[in-house]
RNA sequence: GAGAAUAUAGCUCAGUCGGUAGAGCAUCUGCCUUUUAAGCAGAGGGUCGAAGGUUCGAGUCCUUCUAUUCUCACCA
């Protein structure tokens, strides 16, 4: 470099540079030349705000001064100074956040601070923090990490304020984020600009969850439902465990897996698509309660209601059975409303949902007589197929009568399912997983709970006869010949499990993602995963 | 898997009949000591998603491709 510019500093983290527009244009020419002479390994594409934020982060080092430090002493979040705010009191506070935005007037500057509970303005005065601070503020960027030490205040507009008295660079960022201005009107936010292309929120989450506050307030709620629920689970003294993700067999659910493979053992391993059989080999085991947060994976289209990867919650409950753990899904999604939302309504896809228990409950062959006026009870086969027919459904020839019941249930009645509903006492043939019931052939005792058209949860007494359970599975696994690409493998070491005794029990899985949605009002699974499936960029 | 829409500056978007690439915010320079979509004056910034084609001339018309969004189908 012919001509260095201009740094001066003292013994703080205070730095000044004073540079013209030629001045930056020679540094610029002269940063392209050095580029083509030293073969850069940076291969960031580099537009003028990016080119000049890195010169700034060089001048900045080789003045000495580090504009990644290690640490700073924060007293206050800024939630808390405005809580807390004294009119007279002048508090000391220092605090750390992203600037966010800047209005400077000549000797004296407005800015806002962002931290991980909101943002804090910060007022800067030349005469009192000195020529050098002041211009070090002068040449920070939106999107810089700095520590700030001052007096809390009122502004003459009213707004809550630090009355800055030392300045810190704690991180200088490379890029510039979008920021949007808003504006209060009649006490309504204004927002202009938002940074709103959906693809981009997505693939940047980070950047996101910088300017768009609200997305960051539904995955602190997503977080409070899984501790809400778990606390309630283990309130009960069941025991929350970790079973295996990849499995040789997989099992538990009617769906189409990943594959993956392992090199040492040079033998082809699945993704787990459900937790069931091995969370009843527990049961076998001898716990009385066990449930597990888990990610299932299934080989599937992709929609704003299915992720590839998506999160469950199953649970096992031995010597109980179905119609008590209705009563417990009622309670744990009443309970974890309120606490998260304080209210036991929400808004869900346009529609008012109530959570308040009892929710209503309606046998699956009920709920198709009273949403299409035909009664399928006992029908055969050929009589569910002409009663598909009638309604104007085609199917494949080759589903069975559970399956098209399932299909008529699907297509006529879970859509028109808004609050909350207990589906009851589903075919043997969609459940070989479930108990025969005791008084009703053919039907197990078997539950969904649909909100807002959707599938919450399943649940059912679970099977554990073991001979009927190895005859269920066998005849999955004919369906499965016929070309029912979900139809279940026979898993032996299951049912070795169940041989040796699993008590009576109840089990039950809740969709994650979808209970999330209902309760922070999202249309999209997408905005309740931080980072939804995409295709590479 | 099928259909529709979208892709232009860092962000949000205009761009008419095919004829020199536009705005607001952001950025840079100057002024401005309680502002808040701060203000005033000026400046810089573009492989118009990619590749072909038509044309004297393409952001614009045609073809193919890529990604996303929405709807439908399957799945929770």
């Amino acid at each position: 470099m012919k001509r260095p510019p201009k740094l001066r500093h003292n013994n703080s983290s205070i730095f000044f540079i004073d540079r013209t527009q030629r001045e930056i244009k020679t540094m610029q020419k002269e940063n392209e030349q050095s580029n083509k002479n030293q073969e850069q390994p940076l291969q960031i594409s580099l537009n003028d705000q990016m080119q000049r934020r890195f010169e700034e982060r060089q001048h900045l080092m080789e003045a000495g001064i580090n504009p990644y430090p290690t640490h700073f002493e924060i007293s206050h979040a800024s939630l808390e100074i405005l809580n807390n705010f004294e009119e007279e009191a002048k508090t000391p506070v220092s605090v750390a956040g992203r600037i966010m935005t800047i209005r400077k007037m000549g000797k004296a500057s407005f800015f806002h601070l962002q931290d991980s509970a909101g943002r804090i303005q910060i007022y800067m005065k030349k005469d009192e923090v000195g020529e050098v601070t002041y211009n070090t503020f002068r040449l920070l960027d939106i999107g810089d990490i700095v520590g700030i030490r001052g007096f809390t205040f009122k502004t003459r507009t009213g707004e809550i304020s630090v009355h800055a008295e030392s300045l810190e660079l704690l991180t200088k960022s490379l890029r510039p984020i979008p920021v949007a201005k808003e504006k209060e009107v009649d006490g309504e936010k204004v927002i202009f600009d938002a940074f709103s292309d959906k693809e981009m929120r997505y693939r940047q989450r980070y950047v996101d969850l910088i300017v768009n506050p609200e997305v960051k307030q539904t995955f602190i709620k997503r977080s409070a439902i899984v501790s809400f629920m778990r606390n309630f689970f283990a309130q009960q003294g069941w025991l929350e465990v970790e079973t295996p993700i990849l499995q040789p067999i997989y099992g538990g659910a009617a769906a189409r897996p990943f594959t993956t493979h392992h090199n040492a053992l040079d033998m082809q391993l699945y993704l787990r698509i459900a937790n069931e059989l091995y969370l009843k080999r527990l049961i076998v085991g001898g716990f009385d309660g066990v449930f597990e947060f888990a990610k299932d994976f299934r080989n599937e289209g992709i929609d704003r209601f299915h992720n590839p990867e998506f999160t469950q919650v199953e649970l096992y409950v031995a010597y109980k059975d179905y119609n008590w753990m209705m009563k417990l899904v009622e309670e744990l999604l009443y309970q974890t409303a309120l606490a998260i939302n304080k209210s036991d309504s929400t808004l869900f896809l346009g529609n008012e949902i109530s959570l308040q228990t009892p929710f209503r409950r309606l046998s699956i062959i009920d709920a198709i007589a009273e949403y299409t006026g035909k009664n399928i009870g006992g029908q055969s086969e050929e009589e569910l197929r002409s009663t598909a027919k009638d309604l104007g459904l085609e199917l494949d020839p080759k589903i069975s009568s559970g399956k098209i019941i399932d299909e008529i249930f699907g297509e006529f009645v879970e859509p028109k399912l808004i609050q909350p509903t207990f589906i009851t006492d589903y075919p043997t043939e969609m459940s070989p997983l479930a108990k025969e019931h005791p008084s009703l052939p053919g039907i197990v005792e078997r539950f969904e709970l649909i909100v807002g058209g959707k599938e919450v949860c399943n649940s059912f007494s679970e099977l554990n006869d073991p001979v009927i359970q190895r005859e269920r599975l066998e005849s999955q696994a004919k369906l499965r010949q016929r070309g029912d690409e979900e139809a279940m493998i026979v898993d032996e070491d299951f049912l070795r499990a169940i041989e040796y005794g699993m008590p009576p029990c109840a089990g039950l899985g809740i969709g994650i993602d979808r209970l999330v949605m209902i309760l922070t009002g999202q249309d999209s699974i997408r905005d309740v995963i931080f980072f939804p499936h995409l295709k590479p960029e």
